[in-house]
DNA sequence: CGATCTCGTTGACACCGTCAACGATCGATC
DNA sequence: GATCGATCGTTGACGGTGTCAACGAGATCG
């Protein structure tokens, strides 16, 4: 046992602290008008091929209702639209809009920029093996969900 | 350049996600009654050497105000005590009981195990370099943080 | 058809971060 | 020693986020 596993814990909330400023801070000086989460979504829907409420917020690891209520700015703001789906009409289906592809190139380069000043002094090895770890870590967690094992 | 620094931030959100849902369950599970800024108040004051509401809100990059509301709870529940601070009035010493020391012991446990989970099939070695790349991460986030480099 | 499930939506609540104010106290300056 | 500015703890307010519970619309299966 070692005291890493201890300040683990600190070391990941304070990275995740001053990341999450650092989005918020450079969203608000590019007049990016959108939250965390709503960039997250609106990832989310880009990124998916038959994006939907459930799906996104599965992928995301998130609430349906708070994906249904980002959605409903982003449709706001008409970076995403709604259309019908004729398959299942309980689940419309997402899709990204051209001024929210342009949104999100820009949200993109804020993001590669805040990534750049992070990544400093390291290599793209280092960062590389720093999200291979932090998956690795997530699907851990995940593993062990419902299904506790003990030891 | 590589997509690394891209998911950077959703591998992060995500592993912080996880880790917090941890934190929570394992807290109820073992009934402890604390929030996790709670316990991170706690650890800020039984590490301190002479902890007032400012030191321990530097110390954890957080807000006063937070910290304020959080010592409540932790006195409220006898975790943790002021005396007055007879060099400066402004600031009153804060220091855990025994018992909070207790629970602390408790809470550092579920930490342990929840560490012990993640970290799987991680070796030591990964675990501390996880840390030190994040812990470095922060530091460079937290240089720019006044002076933005536009773009 | 009816029972049951899934999906999106909405409401409610707690936690967290942020900012602005206020009163008390300290420190420096006159 | 009185005054002014700064610091500290506290409180209030607001928005973003995570979580849970319910509901109606629609699908699925008997």
């Amino acid at each position: 046992m070692s005291d890493t596993r201890l300040i683990f814990g600190e070391s990941l909330h304070r990275l995740m602290h001053a990341y999450q400023r650092a989005m918020r801070e450079g969203f608000r000086a590019h007049d990016i008008d959108l939250t965390v989460a709503q960039v997250r979504v609106l990832k989310g829907v880009a990124a998916a091929d038959a994006p939907t409420v459930q799906g996104v917020a599965a992928r995301m690891d998130s609430d349906r209702g708070q994906v249904t209520r980002a959605v409903a700015r982003l449709r706001e703001q008409g970076l995403v639209v709604q259309r019908d789906n004729t398959a299942d009409r309980r689940r419309p289906l997402l899709a990204i809009t051209s001024s929210g592809q342009d949104r999100l190139a820009r949200v993109i380069d804020i993001q590669a920029a805040a990534g750049q000043r992070m990544a400093g002094g390291l290599t793209d090895t280092d960062v590389a093996r720093f999200v291979a770890i932090a998956d690795q870590m997530t699907d851990a967690l995940h593993l062990g969900d419902g299904a506790v094992l003990d030891g």
